[in-house]
DNA sequence: CCCCAATCGCTGCGCGGCGCAGCAATCCCG
DNA sequence: CGGGATTGCTGCGCCGCGCAGCGATTGGGG
């Protein structure tokens, strides 16, 4: 049951984890003073450029884990700056769609493309069936996050 | 150069890679909600968990970087609800060491124990080489955040 | 031995992101 | 056609955060 390889294994990966994750904030921090937006911002427009199409307000609420209000406030200051444009939904007229403008967010996946060279290097030393199982990995980290989350939200608190 | 398949690799990683970061934050965000604490609370007692001995202020304000006033304000709000506690250096006592309440700490350990079994679950399916991978890529993919996060704080802004 | 620069942690101050509650507009369904 | 649900927006207050400055302490150079 407790093989204590598998258990030092898990430990690593425990804490590697975490240095990761941690490593990733700073990042992302870093990135935002550089470009004098706020970390909630990159987030956003990290996650507006990883899946296409335009999203609607609440969606970008969800992702976020804001509120429409809040919501409300970030896509002002995205579109002031200039990285979104917000067109309204003909299909729901309530609802209002925000679309990144590739001008404009060129500068922020400038900043990451100049990283991008050094990632691919990283990734370069692994083999195919590596990638794969870094790659189901995250996907499966990612799906036991949410839903783990999910259940964490919909129950009693402490205290 | 470009293999297709590589580059389609890279791609799908990439997309895993920010869709689980974002589920980490939020993940993180519900857990700070549950505890009733700030996800900077959380993110800092994740870290000081990680790595045994106790920190100095200005370490934490490197680790969650953090001004060491904000520092100070977050190890206030940890003190003021049992999770750390503060204690003079006697080599250096211009330096004040917070350490982790074990007691309170178990309160958020908890919860994430409660997660671990899934977690154990989800790793369980992978071998020692498959898990082996997981950390090294962890590990390197922290390192390059780290410099490409003092490189990009070393260099003149935009704008 | 003393003096001065550097470091450490702490504290007012103001900014601004955020949640909350309420709003009008719009859609959906009976 | 009417009532409930949904969407996005807006005051309001809270509070985390960076900034600048403070005293205390340390280490090093003259």
């Amino acid at each position: 049951m407790t093989d204590p390889r598998r258990a030092r294994l898990y430990e690593e990966l425990s804490r590697e984890s975490r240095r990761h994750l941690a490593a990733y904030v700073l990042f992302n921090q870093a990135v935002a003073d550089h470009l004098g937006l706020h970390p909630t911002d990159v987030q956003c427009l990290s996650l507006l450029t990883a899946e296409p199409g335009p999203f609607t307000v609440r969606q970008i609420a969800d992702m976020t884990g804001l509120t429409t209000g809040s919501a409300t406030r970030l896509v002002d200051r995205l579109e002031r700056g200039g990285y979104v444009m917000r067109a309204p939904d003909q299909e729901d007229r309530r609802r209002v769609l925000v679309s990144p403008v590739p001008a404009r967010i060129a500068r922020v996946t400038a900043v990451w493309d100049d990283l991008g060279q050094a990632w691919e290097e990283l990734l370069g030393e692994h083999t195919d069936d590596e990638l794969e199982v870094i790659t189901r990995h995250m996907r499966r980290a990612h799906d036991l996050s949410h839903a783990q989350m999910e259940r964490l939200r919909s129950r009693p608190k402490p205290d």
